[in-house]
DNA sequence: TTTATGAATTAGACTCGTCTAAACTCTCAC
DNA sequence: GTGAGAGTTTAGACGAGTCTAATTCATAAA
């Protein structure tokens, strides 16, 4: 059995590699993670001997096909909860996070079928991130791009908000940046900020900030497979 | 904070204070958690360090006021979950107590607190026990007895079958050992077994199996009250 | 080619929860 | 009133996960 801190670590490396590519250094994990490095080489020795990452001294990491399997079902178990906690205990898309990022390592099987049965087999949780199938084949390419590499002019749907902290998520919500929402990229200042428009108006982010959203361009039939839960609520 | 070791401890100490009283020995403690003594003996240094239990060396334990309203959260927890499974996630009532045992150290207060109201703020758990109220004051005496203590020809109602094993409590459930059930006391014999009947045919039980099972004498008031859930299911 | 700098690793320590083996305490029977 | 036996505590160890301080490695600059 693995530890829910191993658990932590194989899902912080699947997210650092679908960024940045393997291998993963010691000092991204380290940060992503909030501890030291030295610690981070140490479980890095430990994920090893079980052959969950393979590793190069002096070079990073990278998940094997098993660590990869465990770190996409935590993800699964993550983005199921989200989905349900809105769903079936009213809770908002903005405060989930906290909460499904600590049942995600206490769930049973069971549990997981059962709130996935009684979701429908969702695709997509309430960020807008993709489910991954109960076959935990990892989630092939992702045709979102993040909304900063957008040029100004193009007109663009809002496919995640990346989960972190509530406050932030909050203040995007009331402004109308949610999953499903369609953008127009008005400026791109120089002074590291972008400027989107909707319906209701503009809104100024940060380039921190449009890089943790992901947008595609505009396609009708994307448009309405995606989750449009959150829209309906504005 | 507390670790959920220590939430288990606290759990399994009230529980025993319950059943004998206090102080509780070190060596009930060690069985009821499946741990050494010398493991409890330091735990309890901790325990008593946090203000959570009183200790008298070589005598035993018991709960402070603020270790028994941590053992009455979780509790309380324990037995919420255990319904919201039951009626939210068609899990059945025997195999709920795995499930719930984890989580009970794991939920927020947000997630508790809609849970209940979810279930309308239930009163008993799927096992008949009484779940703590949110103001966590320890319960008041408690009306049941093991049906152990009955006389024969005694008809009592079945209040509660304590979880524990799976396949135990399916067998008990087959059998219409449920709480809600009326039962007769037919005998006793002297090899430890309890013969009980009901309206389907009779039953044996052995006095360890008796113990668990709580239950009160017949007064239809009472029986209305419980929860009738799960002989509507036989 | 050599060196300086930044990142990674090794060394050693600490806490938590657990264990086994040894020492201690309490109580009850004689 | 003493000793035997049961139960408790002390002593010392270990693995997991973390840290700080010291060392080693890789690389980019001179």
């Amino acid at each position: 059995m693995l530890s829910d801190v191993m658990e932590d670590y194989l899902k912080g490396i699947y997210d650092l590699q679908r960024e940045g590519g393997a291998p993963v250094e010691t000092s991204l994990i380290a940060g992503s993670l909030d501890v030291t490095a030295p610690t981070v080489t140490s479980m890095m020795e430990k994920l090893e001997e079980r052959g969950l990452v393979a590793r190069e001294k002096y070079e990073g990491v990278e998940l094997t096909d098993e660590g990869e399997t465990v770190a996409v079902e935590i993800i699964r178990h993550h983005r199921l909860l989200e989905a349900f906690l809105v769903d079936h205990l009213d809770y908002e898309w903005t405060e989930v996070h906290e909460e499904a990022d600590v049942l995600e390592h206490h769930i049973s099987e069971e549990f997981e079928e059962r709130i996935a049965e009684r979701l429908g087999d969702p695709t997509v949780d309430p960020h807008g991130d993709p489910i991954p199938e109960a076959t935990l084949e990892p989630p092939t390419a992702d045709e979102t791009r993040p909304l900063g590499e957008f040029a100004v002019g193009d007109c663009v749907v809002v496919a995640r908000v990346r989960d972190r902290d509530e406050d932030e998520l909050e203040y995007l919500a009331e402004a109308g940046i949610v999953p499903g929402r369609r953008l127009v990229i008005e400026e791109k200042a120089p002074i590291g900020m972008l400027t989107v428009s909707h319906g209701d108006g503009q809104q100024n982010l940060p380039d921190e900030v449009a890089g943790t959203i992901r947008a595609q361009t505009v396609d009708v039939d994307t448009e309405e497979q995606s989750d449009a839960r959150h829209v309906t609520e504005l």
